[in-house]
RNA sequence: GGAGAGAUGGCAGAGUGGUCGAUUGCGGCGGUCUUGAAAACCGUUGUACCGAGAGGUACCGGGGGUUCGAAUCCCUCUCUCUCCGCCA
């Protein structure tokens, strides 16, 4: 979230900002502005308030022990109407300031300059495309067909356990499942990254950490007998390893890992978006996290970008990077970059990463700090992460590009991941 | 699921109504000593908000109450730990 005070300090720079991800944010700010006004005239009175009630609670002790009770008891008279004044201005304080956590939980985060104009998916600009797009056989098949045929995937039978995108993989889909999750850990550490194997299920308070909650409640899996909820992504436990922590400016930036299945109710999704493994309620995922510090925050991302690029690179897929325009960008997201890659068969592009840097915006809810050398007053860090990657549209693409008459073939990265297997029959 | 204990600063651990943001130890930082280090000794070391500043306010798990005054008393919620039961 935003913080008050550079709200109030900033209108105009917010106002124009928030333009470009098509908010109108003129209301609330405006709001925001008069009631922060409001609020500090009420603490400061308030504060004022209990300064002398305080100084008069020290005199009444005083007179006690010296003796003087009189004087003591009529100072207690006294009282009674500072501590009135004190509870109505609290009060007033606490109405205001829950409105302004309300309100401030409305603006989305401010897009960076990088971030392009535009409405929706169709104005997102192509910053990078590689690979080369593959030759099909005739009568190549999309995914969900050869994951039939070659009984890696059966979609059926987890209708039958759970409900639709619950698919159950099988053989050596199951085990290229697995390779995928090892290849993907494995490069991670190579890369720096700290793997970490994090919960699957969150409280409430992480699930406004990362900014969940309040208004993507409908969004997760919830289990309303304990209060936890299922991750839609390990973004959420792995960043709330840093809630309300204050870190060394030497170690930064911090670079975690982890797998985590990921759990998304999708509500509202519908038609070819959600056939075969294009978008499921439980699914697979490598994800990347890092703390920096604010001045080197771009570097991180620029960073985690390659490191994605090398990934795709790496599994010869036809990919294409691409900054989200302010319309298409996330509510939480300084900026954003996407990876797709091509999908033969399917002949359409999948989004298989996202890779966001959130600069303060989550790190602020999150009271996540870092200190520099010596004394000096904790600042605010910068957050970032990436998806590195979300396995169930790479393994369609995997299937589709790397189709042959006679089987599937094997990335090459792949192989030794599955026992030496180079095709799939 | 049953029974009990507990929640205090980075950690350990005092504090049962007033001058307590909080004794002390460890750790951290700075210094003295040393060729260097260790040891020893000395000093220092929470966060947020308001305020131009001086300074003020709040925070001892969360919320509420009693009181002139609460880390301390009362109510309530949450969480953690131990033992028993069940179990991968």
């Amino acid at each position: 979230m935003l913080n008050l005070k550079f709200i109030q300090e900033n209108p105009e720079l917010v106002i124009e900002r928030l333009a470009v991800k098509r908010f109108d944010a003129c209301a609330i700010v405006e709001k925001v502005i008069a009631l922060y006004k409001r609020r500090n005239e009420v603490q400061t009175e308030a504060e004022t308030q209990k300064a002398g009630m305080n100084q008069l609670s020290k005199e009444i002790g005083q007179l006690f022990k010296n003796g003087k009770v009189s004087e003591a008891n009529s100072a207690k008279e006294r009282t009674s109407e500072i501590k009135d004044q004190i509870k109505n201005l609290e009060s007033e304080f606490d109405v205001i300031d829950s409105e302004l956590a309300q309100l401030q939980v409305l603006l989305p985060n401010l897009p960076s300059p990088l971030v392009p104009v535009g409405k929706g998916a169709e104005d997102n600009v192509i910053v990078a495309t590689g690979g080369e797009m593959p030759v099909l056989p005739k009568g190549a098949k999309p995914h969900w067909e050869l994951a039939a045929q070659y009984d890696l995937i059966d979609f059926e039978l987890g209708v039958k356990i759970t409900g639709a995108g619950f698919p159950v993989y099988k053989g050596f889909g199951a085990r290229i499942q697995r390779a995928l999750i090892n290849f993907f850990l494995d490069q991670a550490r190579e890369n720096g990254y700290l793997e970490v194997q994090p919960p699957y299920m969150v409280n409430e308070a992480s699930a406004f950490g990362t900014g969940q909650l309040p208004d993507k409640e409908g969004q997760m899996y919830h289990d309303s007998v304990d209060n936890l909820y299922l991750i839609p992504t390990a973004e959420v436990p792995v960043t709330n390893i840093f809630r309300d922590v204050i870190v060394d400016a030497k170690d930064l930036p911090i670079k975690t890992t982890a797998y985590s299945a990921c759990f998304r109710r999708e509500a509202g999704s519908y038609g070819k978006d959600v056939r075969g493994l294009n978008r499921l309620h439980q699914f697979d995922k490598v994800e990347v996290v890092q703390i920096a510090h604010p001045d080197k925050s771009y570097d991180s991302l620029n960073d985690m970008v390659a490191y994605v690029q090398s990934l795709v690179e790496k599994l010869g897929l036809p990919y294409r990077i691409l900054r989200l325009c302010g319309g298409d960008m996330g509510f939480t997201s300084a900026l954003t970059y996407d990876f797709e890659v091509w999908s033969a068969a399917q002949e359409r592009w999948l989004e298989v990463s996202s890779v966001s840097n959130f600069e303060s915006f989550q790190a602020t809810r999150l009271k996540l700090r870092y200190r520099e050398e010596g004394r000096a007053k904790p600042q605010i860090a910068h957050t970032l992460n990436g998806s590195a990657l979300a396995l169930p549209r790479i393994v369609a693409a995997i299937l589709e590009n790397y189709q042959t008459t006679d089987g599937i073939r094997v990335p090459k990265v792949l192989v030794p991941y599955l026992g030496g297997c180079e095709i799939i029959r």
